[in-house]
This record gives C-alpha cells, sequence and structure tokens, in this order.
DNA sequence: TGTACATCAGTGAACGCGCGTTCACTGATGTAC
DNA sequence: TGTACATCAGTGAACGCGCGTTCACTGATGTAC
C-alpha cells in the first residue's frame, strides 16, 4: 500500500500519540518486565507452583493488587516467562548455523556455544528445565511446544547435512530428539554444579561432546530400516 | 554367630512380642504407606511444593497432627517416596539383565521392558519426572543420587559388553549417561501421551529403540580419544 | 489368667499467618478542543 | 497555550480461607507381673 499524503498526515498523528503517550505506557511496561525478572529470580530456589502473587508483587515494589493490571495471574505469567526464555535457546541456533560445515567443529562449536548461553542466561534455563515436567499445566504445555519447534529446527539442519544419503523424516526426527535429550540433560547437569568447582563445568562440556561424537558416529553407519 | 539355646529363647520371646505388638504396629504401618499413597496420587496433577500436609492427611483419613506420627514434614515424606519410586527403575535393570546377549535383542528388550515399568507404575515415573528438577531441594538431590546409582550399574553392563575393546571408563559412563538421558526422555514422552491416542506410545517407544541402535552403532566404530 | 500400668496412633480445639481477590479510591499523565 | 475532562497504574482496607503447628486429650492395644 502506497503512503498517500492522507496517511503520512496520520501516521504522523499516530506517532506524535505515541510520544506523548511513551511516559506512561514506558513506565508500565518497565513493572511489566520488573514482575517478569523478578519471577524468574524468585524461581531459582524453588517451583512457579509455590510462589504467590503477593510475594511477586512485594518483591516488585508495588501492591498486590496492581499485580492484576499486567497479568491474569501467575500462571499467565508463566505462560509469558516460557517465551521469554526460549530467546537464549533460538539464539543458539542462530549461532549455531553461523559456525562452519566441518562436522567436528559443528559439535565442538554447539557444544561451546551451549555452555557460553547456560552461563550468561542461568535463570532462564534453569526456569524452562523445572518447569518443563512441573506442576502448572499451562506452562508445561508451552514449554513442550517451544521445544518441539526446536527439535524441527534441528530436524532441518540435519536434513541439510545428510542430503542424498537416503535418511527418512522419521529417522531424522528420531536423531535431533536424541541430540535436544542430551542437550536439554547437559544442560541441567550445568546447572547443578557447584560454583565451587568450576572445574565440573569443563567435564560435563567434554561428556556431551562426546555424546554428540557417538551419535555423529551412528549416524555415518546408520541404515535406515524403516522399509523393512 | 551360631545360635545358643539362649539366643533362642531371647529370639522366641521377641518373635511372641512382634506378634503380639502386629496389631498396632501393622495398622500404623498402612496408615504411613497410606500416605505416602496418597501423596504419590496428588503428585499426578500438580508438584510437591504445592500440596499441604492438611491435603494428604484429609485424603489419607487422618487428622492434621496425626500425619506427624509418621513424617516431619512433606518433604521428609518426599524424599521416602524417591526411594519408593525408583524401585521399578530397580527392576528394570533385574529384569533387563534376564535377557539374551544378543544386542539387537537386548535393545529391543530394554524398550519393551521400559514401556511395561512405565505402564504399570505411571504415578513413581511421574513423580520422579516431575521432582527431578523440581522446587523442593532435598528430594531433588535424593533423586539426583539414585539416577547416579542407576548410571552405574548401566556402566558396569557396558563394560561387561565392551570386554576387551579397549573402552576407557570416561568413554564407558558418557556412552551410559546419554543412554540413560535418551530413556528418561522416553519415559517423560510416554507420560505425556494422551491416553485417547494409544498408537503414540508404540511411535515413542519405536523412536527409542531407534536411538539406542543408532548408539550402539556409534559404539561399534568409537576410538577413544581420551590419550590424544 | 487377671490386673494394673505404659504406650502411642489418632483426636479436636485453637493460634497466628499469608494467601488471592473485591472494591472504591487517588492523582499523575494524556487528550480534545 | 490553557482548560476541562478522561484514562489508568498503582493504592489501601477488607474479606474469608486454608495453611502448619502447638497442645492437652482419649482410648484401644500392649506389657509386666
Amino acid at each position: 500500500m502506497p503512503i498517500t499524503p492522507v496517511h503520512a498526515r496520520t501516521l504522523l498523528a499516530v506517532s506524535e500519540a505515541v510520544i506523548r503517550t511513551a511516559s506512561r505506557a514506558q513506565r508500565k511496561e518497565r513493572t511489566r518486565q520488573n514482575l517478569l525478572d523478578v519471577t524468574l529470580r524468585l524461581i531459582g530456589h524453588r517451583s512457579l507452583a509455590s510462589i504467590s502473587l503477593r510475594e511477586v508483587a512485594r518483591e516488585a515494589g508495588i501492591v498486590p493488587t496492581a499485580f492484576y493490571r499486567h497479568f491474569e495471574s501467575i500462571d499467565a505469567l508463566g505462560v509469558e516467562l516460557v517465551d521469554e526464555s526460549m530467546r537464549p535457546l533460538r539464539q543458539m541456533i542462530r549461532d549455531t548455523r553461523r559456525g562452519t560445515a566441518d562436522k567436528i567443529d559443528i559439535i565442538r562449536g554447539t557444544v561451546a556455544i551451549l555452555g557460553r548461553q547456560v552461563r550468561d542466561h542461568p535463570a532462564q534455563f534453569r526456569f524452562l528445565s523445572r518447569e518443563r515436567y512441573g506442576g502448572v499445566n499451562a506452562v508445561r504445555r508451552a514449554i513442550a511446544t517451544e521445544l518441539r519447534l526446536f527439535t524441527s529446527e534441528l530436524t532441518i539442519d540435519l536434513a541439510r547435512m545428510t542430503a542424498g544419503l537416503d535418511w527418512t523424516a522419521e529417522d531424522l526426527e528420531m536423531t535431533a530428539d536424541l541430540m535436544v535429550s542430551a542437550m536439554l540433560a547437559t544442560v541441567m547437569e550445568l546447572l547443578e554444579t557447584d560454583k565451587r568447582h568450576p572445574e565440573d563445568e569443563q567435564i560435563i562440556l567434554e561428556r556431551a561432546e562426546g555424546q554428540l561424537r557417538l551419535i555423529a558416529l551412528g549416524m555415518s553407519v546408520w541404515r535406515s530400516t524403516a522399509r523393512d
């Protein structure tokens, strides 16, 4: 649609309104983000189901009733947190794709990226792993959906790598699923490491690297039996 | 220590006492077990951190204060539940070892046993997977310890299978860890299946079988790089 | 076997507390003209 | 620019409720002799 003078005037009016209302709207957005951040921090030691609306509001510096200006309930806030917490994982895919095409390097690079993301965003990963099979239904389903998308993305990458090697879609998905399982287990182990033993992190990452290499080796000799 | 007449008389007295006190002790044990069962059932839809002592007592048909005759707190009950819930998993190892020595059969058999155990003891597996990274610290640590033992057992089996193939202890453990990760992910997926689609269970089990076969293939061409 | 006493699983009243949610409100910010 | 009105993020009192835990108790079961 071309921008006519009429549109231009309308757009100008709208953008002026946005600038003028920005102050209040921005402050609301800041409070909202604060509620999300505070919840993520509280989740560090406990589960979503066990934190209270009043506690979150208190930590965010607002009165309990003001919470409802932003979310319908703690569970609804949790569902929004899933999306926000998946961001580091989505970034991981992008970072990995930007890496080299050599297989050993891909594995080493992927594990390194994984380690860095977990180190940089521990609260997000802790939230996802704690609530993945946690007690809040809506949150559990939201995480399952996001992880399925993540596995799909990995399946696409595997399809590209094994192009012409006669892999079935089922086998590709099965392999991607195994890789995601191994990586998620690695994430959980990384999160459980004691900060007083930083060398544990290296051991876990090396093991993860070995596991991905083992899977890659298996792939190199895999013959599909789907049509047996 | 040999059993002397004096011992025999003492043992007799003790066993008579046991029989005589059995009624009250047995009833206490029954209530205790009932508390564990009720908690396991309540955990089906929510997390341990979100169920209350009063709720468990109510469901078990006792007054809240009577709960303390059996457990110090819900968390303490949870730790005991870990041990009870690990029983199906331990049984799995025994069942699998009783299977044949052929590799393909071992995989098929193991997956079949896994599927059966999850079907027969869903509450126990749900408890373990939900609380493995859940909000109750003591329970989380208890599960981690038990799963480490489980991985050790599997490492022993792998060592037996790869005898003379020059595998290092680290590589065996790494492989066992990957297998346990894959199996636990399978358990969680089985628990999430909708009962209205029983065919999903078969799909998940077939995928698990493929994953273990892929790992076994990788093992067959694995060369340790630990001494690089 | 009978009796007197001990044990102890389960009772029921009571407590103070933090919870989610309602409601009418305030006052700073934004909008219309 | 100035004024009159609208919006709405955050307030604060109030509610009823279920919670964990204390305490003194009851009465059936068990033990000693």
